[in-house]
DNA sequence: TTGACATATGCAAACAGTTGCATATAATTT
DNA sequence: AAATTATATGCAACTGTTTGCATATGTCAA
C-alpha cells in the first residue's frame, strides 16, 4: 500500500490538493512513484476516513474551488513507522526489455527505431531533471535538510536517465 | 497485459515449464519483469487456452511430473505483433525513493542503515550479473543473435546495479 | 522419524492499478 | 459562436498482482 505512503510524502512537506498532487505524480514525483489522478482521488478519500489526512474546501475565484489536504499527526506517525520498517528493492516490470530479450525474433529496423525513440524520451527527462537541479539545488550547503533529501531523489532520476542513454548507445552500437 | 508476453519471450528461446519458468522469473528475468509463480502459472493456463502455448505432460521419475509448454507460431507471431508496437518508459514505483524523500522526518540512523542495506543487496546483485557475464557471454564476437539479445538485457542489469551502489554512496556520502 | 528442502502445480480472496466515462467553471483561441 | 485548454473532482468496470493456502513426491540431514 505504498500510494498512500508516497502521497503521505508529499504531504508531509507542504499541503496540496489531488490536482496538485497529479500534477506532482506527473513531474518529479513521478519519477520514483507513478499515479493517475484517478488513483489519487480514491486513495486521498481513503486517507481521509482512516485519519491520516484532513481536507478542506477552499473557495476560488475565476476557476473550480478546490480541496486542500493536510497529513495529521496520526499521518505523520504512520508515515514515520513505514519508513522504518526495512523495505525491498523495488521490483521492475519494463516492456522494453522484454522486447530485447526476444529482439531476435523482430526485424532489426523496428528494434534500433524503439531503441532510438526511447533514448530520446530518456534524454529529454534528463534534460527536465538536470534544469530542476541548476533551479533548486545549486549549491549543497545551503541546503536545508528537507532540500538534501529531496536532492537525493533527484540525483537518483539524474543517474536513472543518464544510465538509459548510455545504455541505449550501447545498444544500438552492438545491434548495428 | 505484458505478463503473457515476458513468458512467450522466454519460452520462444525454449520451452519450459512453469516450475522452470518461475525460477528464470526470479533471476537473470527477473531483472527486467517480476512475477510470482501462482501468476505464472495462472498466466500459462490462460495462454494455453488461448492458444499462443501447447503444453505437454511430462513423466518423471523420483520427482512429480511437469508441463512443459511450448510457443505455437499464433503465439509467435502475437509476440512478433507486440514487439513491433511503440511502447514507453517503465513506469516507476520505488518503495525507499519514497522514503527518501521523506527522510527528513525519520531518524538519521534509520535511513543510512537502510541505504547500506540496499547498497548491499544491490552489490549482490550485481556480482551475479557479473559471473553470468564471464561465464556466458565473454567475447561478443561468438555471439548468436539470440545471445546477443540476451545480453543486452544483462547489460543493462549489471549498469543498473552499479548505477544503484554508486547512488547508494553518494547518498550516504551527503547525508554523513 | 521428524523436519526441512527441492521439485512441481494450482485455487481463491483481497488488494492495487488501468481505462473509460462524467461533470463543472472559466479563459483563450479559432 | 464554437472549440480547445487548464483547472478541479470523481465513479465504475475491468484487469492485474499479491498473499495465503493447498497438494503431492522424493531426498537429505538432524
Amino acid at each position: 500500500m505504498a500510494l498512500a505512503h508516497a502521497i503521505l510524502a508529499v504531504l508531509v512537506d507542504c499541503p496540496n490538493s489531488g490536482y496538485d498532487l497529479a500534477k506532482q505524480f506527473d513531474g518529479s514525483v513521478g519519477f520514483f512513484w507513478a499515479a493517475s489522478h484517478q488513483q489519487i482521488y480514491r486513495e486521498l478519500s481513503k486517507l481521509e476516513k482512516q485519519g491520516w489526512l484532513s481536507g478542506e474546501i477552499i473557495p476560488q475565484e475565476g476557476r473550480p474551488d478546490k480541496k486542500l489536504y493536510y497529513i495529521t499527526e496520526a499521518g505523520k506517525q504512520e508515515l514515520q513507522a513505514w519508513i522504518a520498517q526495512p523495505c525491498e528493492p523495488a521490483a521492475i516490470k519494463d516492456d522494453l526489455l522484454v522486447k530485447i530479450f526476444a529482439g531476435y525474433i523482430a526485424s532489426p529496423k523496428i528494434i534500433l527505431d524503439e531503441l532510438q525513440q526511447h533514448r530520446q524520451a530518456h534524454l529529454e527527462k534528463l534534460s527536465i531533471y538536470k534544469t530542476l537541479e541548476q533551479r533548486y539545488f545549486q549549491n549543497l550547503q545551503t541546503l536545508s535538510l528537507a532540500e538534501k533529501f529531496h536532492y537525493l531523489t533527484l540525483l537518483k532520476g539524474i543517474s536513472y536517465e543518464t544510465d538509459w542513454v548510455a545504455w541505449c548507445d550501447r545498444a544500438i552500437e552492438i545491434l548495428r
